[in-house]
RNA sequence: CGGGGUGUAGCGCAGUCUGGUAGCGCGCGUCGUUCGGGACGACGAGGCCGGAGGUUCGAAUCCUCUCACCCCGACCA
């Protein structure tokens, strides 16, 4: 029953087969956009909407979200960055006041023209004719230009600097073909405005908030990143420079999550963000825009999940420690208040952790477990409650991993567990993606490697992207320079199919 | 916007060619037996067959028109 009901779905004959049985199908290997898919849904963290495009985020993957923005947010305070809120809605002709940034945001602009609906001719409601806006609005795809207005009345002085904004909202960018989580038309993100005295203050701190980035990516997300630059064609519309961070998928597709741009004074010219300079002369200030998004939660998904679910790096996991009593009878009080008392100590020490106290049987309380992720499984029965003691098990490692202690020591131990499977995480994707870099010296190796259907990134001189031949190979298999990664100070770009 | 496809129960689908009044699996509910890594049985609830016209005694099925969504391409965090 079991294996039919997973081999099976569509219910067709099932074939024959000696794979190991798994809790998503289809498998990774069999088919990597179609298992992203499944863990989403089976890990329950999110589903498309009836809106195209946009997708609702369940309480269990917004749980995530929330971590994610308490820990960064946490950090850029840290930073001296300050947090406002800016309108939705902007001005169309803000949009318009830097030439390269109209030219990359127009096209995916949803526009607001009217103010008021009435009834149409076949019932029904129409934007009334007597509400149109002068000037229509765009939904924010980001803000630079808004916040910039403001920042032109706040700042007057070279005192008035640096002045560091940050927002945590929405965005909206009108895409053609979206994914849950990695492509969405509207999405969550922060978005962070500085402005500086001078091009080096902007440019460092652009540099400062990439490694922000990535510092929170090994750390929190146990995701192992390339610090880079963009190249030039994939530079931010209005940037000079455009830093990021790139990850590997197990798909060896890359994934940028997360970007700071270097502005130099072009958004400051065109809002006009000036000040009085110390020798009295008036100057245009330098700024910086950085953001990341949700798409991180896709990137969690691709570079730690396997073909039974989800993993969650443990330092931004919703639940940390699940606890499962595993009663005989009905219900057994005592087991559940045993349980219950552990949940305290382990919050007691900073953790999260749950229990999952429902009626669901046994063994359907563990898999909803693996399928989300969490990364210890504690479960407790009559003869472990006995004895004070418990069973624990890693997402990470499975059933292999199960081991009976006492309570005392699983408590002391828990956090120091959490941090090793936060760093196991991290050496086995950073083992996978050293193991998918590849050093080349042609546009034809490139070429050949993804003709090939090999799986990764390409590292090459960067001098090569000049060659004729790169733009055949590039739309050919669908490629882009991800990054420079700063080690090689521009000299070598690495090549790959993204996200 | 080009090229392909799909709309039938909460989800996944069959039925359409050859019209006859709705079916399967999962899920859901009740009861019983189970229960330390995905249980099983019995009973049961649940559908304007995407929408609008037409043909017909009769339409999920045939015809016309629509609407929506999905996949593949160009853009992107």
């Amino acid at each position: 029953m079991r294996r039919k009901t997973l081999r099976n779905p569509m219910n067709n004959p099932a074939p024959k087969s000696n794979k190991p049985q798994t809790a998503i199908t289809p498998t990774r290997a069999d088919d990597f956009p179609g298992w992203y898919q499944a863990v989403i849904k089976a890990a329950d963290m999110a589903e498309n909407s009836s809106v195209r495009g946009c997708m609702v985020i369940k309480p269990y993957g917004f749980a995530l979200w929330e971590n994610i923005q308490k820990y960064f947010d946490a950090i850029i305070k840290e930073l001296d960055v300050q947090n406002a809120y800016f309108p939705l809605l902007i001005p169309m002709s803000y949009l318009a006041k830097e030439a390269e940034h109209v030219e990359g945001f127009a096209k995916e602009c949803a526009v607001v023209t009217h103010h008021r609906l009435e009834q149409g001719p076949n019932g029904g409601l129409i934007p009334a004719e007597s509400a149109k806006l002068e000037e229509p609005l765009i939904i924010r795809p980001t803000s630079e230009t808004i916040i910039g207005e403001s920042m032109a009345k706040w700042v007057q002085s070279y005192r008035d600097l640096p002045l560091k904004l940050n927002q945590w909202c929405n965005v909206l960018r009108w895409e053609m073909r979206t994914r849950l989580f990695l492509r969405t038309a509207e999405f969550l993100w922060q978005e962070g405005h500085n402005a500086f005295e001078t091009y080096d203050d902007a440019k460092e701190d652009a540099l400062k908030m990439v490694h922000a980035y990535a510092d929170f990516a090994e750390q929190y997300m146990a995701i192992p990143v390339f610090r880079g630059e963009k190249t030039e064609d994939e530079r931010f519309p209005g940037a000079i420079n455009t830093y990021a961070m790139e990850a590997m998928m197990q798909d060896g597709k890359a994934l940028q999550a997360a970007t700071s741009h270097n502005l130099g004074q072009n958004f400051a010219h065109s809002s006009e963000i000036k000040f009085q300079g110390r020798e009295g002369k008036e100057e245009f200030a330098w700024t910086t825009s950085w953001g990341m998004s949700t798409r991180t939660i896709g990137g969690m998904i691709m570079v730690h999940g396997d073909d039974d679910g989800m993993i969650m790096p443990p330092r931004l996991a919703p639940v940390q420690i699940q606890i499962i009593p595993v009663m005989k009878d009905d219900r057994d009080q005592a087991l559940l208040d045993y349980c219950d008392a552990l949940k305290k100590q382990l919050k007691a020490k900073g953790l999260r952790a749950a229990v999952d106290s429902s009626e669901a049987r046994t063994p359907d309380k563990m898999w909803g477990c693996v399928k989300k992720g969490v990364p210890i499984r504690v479960e407790i029965g009559g003869r472990e409650m006995a004895e004070g003691k418990l069973t624990h098990v890693r997402r990470d490692i499975g059933k292999d991993s199960k081991a009976t202690v006492s309570v005392d020591e699983f408590v002391n131990g828990a956090e120091k567990l959490l941090a090793e499977i936060h760093d196991a995480l991290f050496a086995r994707a950073k083992k996978f993606r050293d193991e998918h870099v590849f050093e080349v010296k042609t546009i034809k190796e490139v070429a050949e490697f993804f003709a090939a259907e090999k799986v990764g990134f390409c590292k090459v001189d960067t001098a090569l992207l000049q060659e004729k031949e790169w733009e055949t190979v590039k739309k050919e298999y669908s490629l882009t320079p991800r990054c420079m990664p700063f080690e090689f100070n521009g000299a070598k770009v690495l090549i790959a199919k993204s996200y």
